[in-house]
DNA sequence: GTAGATTATGACAAAATTATGACAAAGGCG
DNA sequence: CGCCTTTGTCATAATTTTGTCATAATCTAC
């Protein structure tokens, strides 16, 4: 779950904003209206990411990113911007804020550029988000990048197991007694063919594969 | 001092920017006119930032940033691009660009940009492993200075010996026993072989070698 | 320098592991 | 009942890993 702090004064937008990331899963917003409310929460401590407007009076913006940079390390900050100059735009950044998006701008924008400063830090935690990819395991449906995939029962219970355990190596045998029941020792390969079919379903159209492989270990989930 | 890899096929853009580059103090500068020549050579290893002009045919550019993000990790791309659109802006950024800029641009808005990637990059870097490398021994991999190198499972157990070891010398009799599980006495050269195989795997490209020979005595891992 | 020990290297083949496609049993559903 | 989907097995192919051998290169002690 990625926490991301909101600083708008406009409500109208600020609404908008929560709805957003409230819509998409794996997001949890705190908005405040103005500066100061901020810096009396400790929400800035425990955040992922601030969404800053600046649309305001130019000091009292400045002086909190200022100030946050000294306290908070690695507190990625999107600032949305009416101005669109140049200067403006190399005097913030120098700032050490890390992108802005000058209003208007759309909703699939602000996500994608969300997604990619919030990558770098919050490495492996979300399994929801990464490579736009969440599950409904209930309905055996898996969501790559908006594209909807329904998984059969086994190749369901498969994935799971691998996504459960978070990217490290699961080995072929602990697969056949957690998924199939069987008992240390049996042999099939049951696994492999499971394996294919759902790589076949999950991996085509993109580029790259979500399941893994370590030769003599095992599979893993990539995140 | 900070190594950016730049791609432009456009001569003039290519030299304004390694004239801006070169009359910044801390950058250093390597220049491509293509992505064949960037993949032949070992730049993009040892780089902290890729600047890809992406105004060239839409499939190669992005196939190059599907390799790199394979491949490197953690290295940041700002991509140049003459398209404003907000989807085309989606689409890179969920293939991991980390930022781009519009033609035309000015060079202080381009300098500004490159100071806020490399500075997110360096504070994560920090975290790393002396040497710039980790392992998972989990997964055979190993990452040194950014680049993946997976191993095979002898390969891994025996470099995990070494590393564990905390530098000082392993007798290859020794590691015969604790990593193939021979008696003492049996003799091979699988140790020689595999120290082989190893080193081509996790030195290619690197001037140094990760594992160092005291004749007579055995193996022994450089920090 | 030279003999002997030690390490490096490349080729090869066996062994182990994983991938793949075809097929049939089992069950769901109209 | 037929038709379709799911699932497991089997046979076989493709790939990867691993050890051995023969030979070359390097080092050490004398």
């Amino acid at each position: 779950m990625i926490k991301i702090v909101i600083i708008e004064d406009e409500i109208m937008l600020a609404q908008r904003l929560e709805k957003l990331f409230n819509s998409n899963k794996g997001y949890k917003v705190v908005s405040f209206r103005s500066i100061e409310e901020v810096l009396e929460s400790q929400d800035l401590y425990t955040a992922d990411l601030v969404i800053l407007d600046l649309v305001l009076q130019g000091r009292p913006g400045q002086d909190l990113l200022i100030e946050l940079k000294k306290k908070i390390i690695d507190l990625p900050i999107l600032v949305l911007s009416a101005l669109d100059s140049t200067e403006k735009k190399v005097e913030l950044l120098n700032l050490g804020v890390d992108d802005f998006l000058t209003k208007p701008f759309e909703n699939s924008e602000l996500l994608a550029r969300v997604k990619a400063l919030v990558r770098r830090v919050v490495a492996i935690d979300n399994q929801q988000l990464v490579g736009g990819i969440s599950f409904d395991w209930r309905k055996c449906l898996l969501i790559r990048e908006k594209k909807k995939i329904s998984l059969t029962q086994r190749e369901c219970e498969l994935l799971r197991l691998l996504v459960k355990a978070k990217g490290s190596v699961v080995s072929i045998e602990k697969i056949l007694i957690k998924v199939w029941g069987f008992k240390p020792g049996y042999h099939s390969n049951v696994v492999q063919t499971t394996i294919k079919r759902l790589r076949k379903k999950v991996d085509e159209g993109f580029e790259t594969s979500l399941i893994g492989l370590v030769h003599g270990k095992g599979y893993f989930y990539k995140y």
